[in-house]
Parts: C-alpha cells; structure tokens; sequence
DNA sequence: TAATATCGTTACGACGAGGTAACGTAATGC
DNA sequence: GCATTACGTTACCTCGTCGTAACGATATTA
C-alpha cells in the first residue's frame, strides 16, 4: 500500500532550482513554474512536497546551507583568519545578485517574519559565530583586548561588507586589509578599550 | 487654451502616499490603486503625472531627501559628531520597515536598477559626504590620524548600522558608543596607519 | 496481478494588479 | 461664453502567477 516512492532526486532538483532562482530573481519575482522547469518536474510534483511557495522558499533557504558549512581550520594568527572569514563571506555576497536574497526577505519582512528570520539563524548566526571565535581565541592569544566587546566587532566587520554590498562597489583585497587593520586596531589590547 | 492647471496639492499628496506606502510595503508590493486611495485622487490622476509605476517610485525616492536635509551644525568634536550623524541615521533604519524600501530596491537590481541606484545618490550620497567631511575635519583638529583611509571608516560606520538592521537587533546608545569608539581608535594619529 | 501513490503533461480556475476608457464636473485663459 | 485641460468615479481590459484538476504512465508492495 506504499505505492509509487518520492524521487528523492526530484528532491534535489527542487531544491537546487529554487536556490538558484530565489538568488536569480529574488522572493516575490521568482516563479513556481520556473522552478519547476528549471529542475525538470511537474508543477504538481512541487506542490506535493511543499503546500505553496514560502514553504518552499523556506526549505530552499535550509538548503542554502546545506553545503560544506565548517570552515576549515582557519589559522591562528587573527588577523588572517579574520581576512580568510571576510574574504569568503565577501565572495558569496558579490556574486551577481548576492544582495538579491537578503534584499527581497528583508522587503518580505512584514508579510512574511518567518522568511528572514530563517535567514538570519541559517546564514548569519554560523558566520558571526566563527568569527567570534577567532575573536576569542585572540583574546587568549593576545591579539585582543579581553574587554573589547565582540558582538560589535563582528557587526563592524560583517557591516562593512554589507556596506559594500548595499553600495555596489566591489571589494578589493586592499579595502579588505583596510577593514580588518581598522577592527584589530580598534580592538588592540592596552587601547583602553572603554564603553 | 492653458486649461485646468494640475492641483500641486495632489502632486504632494501622491509623493506623500507613495513614500509612505514604499516604506511600508516594498517596491513590489505597493500597489497604484493604495497610492491613489490615499492620496484622495483618481488613478488616471496617478498616471497623467508618471507614465508608470517606477517612474512614481523614482519620483518618491527623490522626494524622500526633499525635507530638511542638511544635518544642522554638528558638534566640532569629532566622535561627539559621528554619535550625532550616527545616531540620526540609526533612528531612520530602525523605524518599522526601514529596511523594506532598501530590501525591496536592492531586490529590483536586475529588473530596474536605476532605483537603487536612485536610492544610493539620494539618501547614501549625501550621509557620506556629511560623515567624510567630519573625518576630514578630525583630521585637521588632530583626531584622525592624516593617513586613515576615510572612505573605509565611512563603510566601517554605516556598515555596522546596516549589519544591525538586517539583523533585526536594536541599536542602543553603548552599542553606539561602542562602534564609535572602535573606530575611533582605528583611526587614531600615530597608531601607524599602514595598509 | 491488484492496489496504491507518484510521475510529467496539459489545461484550467481564480485573483490580484497595472494601466486605460469613458463619463460628467470643475477650473482656467481668451 | 467657449475651448481646453484637469478632476474623481467607475468600469473595464489584460496579463501574470499561484495553485488544482484531470489525465495516462510508471514504480512500488501485497
């Protein structure tokens, strides 16, 4: 009585093309149609997965972090490891439209909280959370001042490349040697790092 | 032959409503038919002043920097100015749906990227130019170390602004305090500003 | 083989929203 | 007064998109 099994490759393809879409087009200009096309399946085999579109969105922004999440063993010294973090996390958001998805769930916000907040806990949440690692491990190495408050470093360092971002302009190796040299030094111990 | 003059009052009531509506729906989600509701007009009124929908919304995003902009005579003292600057542009970013014109813009690139970059001459432009000119001055009070690379401090500083929207988090006045006291020491004379 | 549930294709229903047409009315210049 | 243009109201057309319904076909369990 079990019948006909879900393709779990359809699965995939679902879920990949709605990535690549809700990247492509944003939440509101991409299509069910589309994503059905571009992953080869039938419309109602979409709807059988998920009841309508922000739950597929949903589990697209679930899948977006589905890859190789950990990074690898940054190293030690904190200035590079923070390079190494930002590098990449300014990679993913200068890719053509890299702002496409944050924009269009932040435009959603009202109508729809659970969207950006999926976002929010599956994108930026694991990124702070290794760089305020680095952090802290520079505070017992003592590249860091151990009063220094981590919670806005990291947003002054994930906020300039939102910056950048917002702005349109690219980040080059030198801004982002700019950024990270400002940070350390904001940070540095012995600065009296008073509130 | 000059006929009925077009009302002015209507032009500020339909820039009014579609500022408003922009802020509190988003670009797509703002519709005509809301605008002429609550400006008190027709629609057809809508479309004998802009042929279509993005050329109304250019036309309020323009008008969003109408009122009084220039920020009146900010303190000599450096981080005093930044907090002022800071603080004013904090208070507009987290108003209900202050992300939702800038979401729903950044959302729109490929489809209509004049807006955002509308958006970014009207309202970024002009904040930058104020918070650049208060660096410049830092410099030559001796705040600011002659060699800190402004438009990095510029992205420091409104970038933690922006990472905190898009979080969602509050901005609190230590937090305030905090980024710039960050970058204040960042940019300190003498702490050898090298790239 | 029978029963069941999925598959892709196609078509359709429903509805929202952009934009226009056609009124009768009000305000201006000549 | 007359021509002209804008006004608000109402109705309408059109198009895009979400979501479903109905197929015949296919893959599974009993």
């Amino acid at each position: 009585m079990t019948g006909r099994p879900r393709s779990e490759e359809a699965d995939r393809a679902i879920l990949a093309a709605a990535v690549h879409l809700l990247a492509r087009d944003g939440y509101q200009s991409m299509r069910m149609s589309d994503v059905a096309l571009e992953a080869g399946v039938g419309k109602p085999t979409l709807y059988r997965r998920y009841p309508n579109k922000p739950e597929l969105v949903a589990a697209a922004i679930v899948a977006l972090t589905a890859g190789p999440q950990p990074e690898p063993d940054p190293p030690a010294d904190t200035r590079a490891a923070l390079l190494v973090l930002l590098r990449s996390t300014a990679w993913a958001l200068a890719t053509p439209g890299g702002m496409t998805i944050l924009g269009s769930l932040l435009a959603q916000e009202r109508r729809d909280p659970d969207l950006i907040t999926a976002f929010r806990a599956r994108v930026f949440e694991p990124r702070h959370a290794v760089v305020r690692g680095v952090l802290t491990r520079g505070i017992k190495a003592g590249d860091v001042d151990s009063t220094a408050p981590l919670e806005i470093v990291v947003d002054v360092l994930f906020g300039a490349l939102l910056a950048r971002a917002v702005l349109g302009e690219p980040v080059t190796e030198d801004w982002l040697a700019g950024v990270v040299g400002l940070a350390m030094r904001g940070v540095a111990p012995g600065s009296a790092v008073r509130s």
